[in-house]
DNA sequence: TCGCTTTAGTTGTCGCTTCAACTAAAGCGT
DNA sequence: ACGCTTTAGTTGAAGCGACAACTAAAGCGA
């Protein structure tokens, strides 16, 4: 294991990095907490729900959307559904499977909240970048995605097959 | 609050920013546990340290350099002190403050585990990017930080100035 | 149809982060 | 010298996420 170490460039690249992903969910979670009462993930689950057909997702889906393990999510639905925002139904194709469903309440929290929370991700993250930006964002993630999700378990969906 | 909704290549981006961030921090502290005990928020702590002058500071500055709250820290430094590896002192000059100096402990583990994480992001991170996605990542971090910490009161230290 | 392996999901425990409350010293105005 | 405010840091309680262990159903080979 010979020390191959960064580069100035690359130390800086890698320094913003490390703080974004400290500082990015903080942002997130306080706002969304204060005007909704959802931290980031939970907004996150909810609006994914609110996308599916009929408002549901089998949990694995719902994870991988989500980026989430099984393990996060049984916990976090679990807790959506004592707010009786979601509601977990048995699978009927598949006795071992678990269905979320976003209920009418879930749908109007999640409604109520998507305002504040775009115009929080504009004024933070997006409005901070030119269109040119955006665009090399978009490559830079899908990059760094296929190490982080080699094996596309999480972001298969969106990003490009390799 | 009219919704300004995110056109496509918007969403784009910030859909894998969110996933970096939730998917970045587990590769990294997997890594670093497995191989030498350390969260990875631990082992920044540890390296910012390193690079002291006296492998010392007070915690308000190894706060800021390591993009935490000084609550989180004092958790931390805690914890790290009863391994071994930091040790607290009372700061002569000033009676409130508090330096906390890296045990040769400490410096052992941190030169120890440098290596591997290096290769790690190397091969999570650096090795999936262009030297121009890391110049551009550089650019795209310091817009970004300059919404996230508008004060800069974490990154002031190796951002630009505005 | 029997047993083995894989898949789907849940649960309990533990560790870390956050929030609120707190102590104590420094700075500062008068 | 006196309070008032700010700064520095710690602490305890509560909540979330990771890991390991678990249940149960599905798939599958012989």
């Amino acid at each position: 294991m010979e020390p191959n170490w960064l580069d100035e460039s690359e130390m800086a690249a890698w320094l913003r990095l490390v703080a974004i992903t400290e500082l990015l969910p903080g942002v997130l979670d306080t706002q969304l907490r204060r005007d909704a009462g959802l931290t980031h993930f939970e907004y996150f689950v909810l609006a994914v729900l609110s996308e599916a057909p009929d408002r549901m997702l089998r949990m694995t889906a719902l994870a991988q959307r989500t980026n989430a393990t099984l393990t996060r999510l049984s916990h976090v639905v679990r807790r959506l559904e004592e707010r009786s925002l979601v509601k977990r139904l048995p699978c009927p194709e598949d006795a071992r499977a678990t269905n979320a469903h976003l209920s009418d309440d879930g749908w109007a929290t999640v409604v109520g909240a998507a305002p504040g929370h775009v115009s929080n991700v504009r004024a933070n993250v997006l409005d901070a970048l030119s269109v040119r930006q955006v665009r090399q964002l978009v490559e830079i993630g899908d990059a760094l995605l296929s190490r982080l999700d080699a094996q596309g378990k999480m972001t298969a969906l969106y990003r490009p097959g390799e």
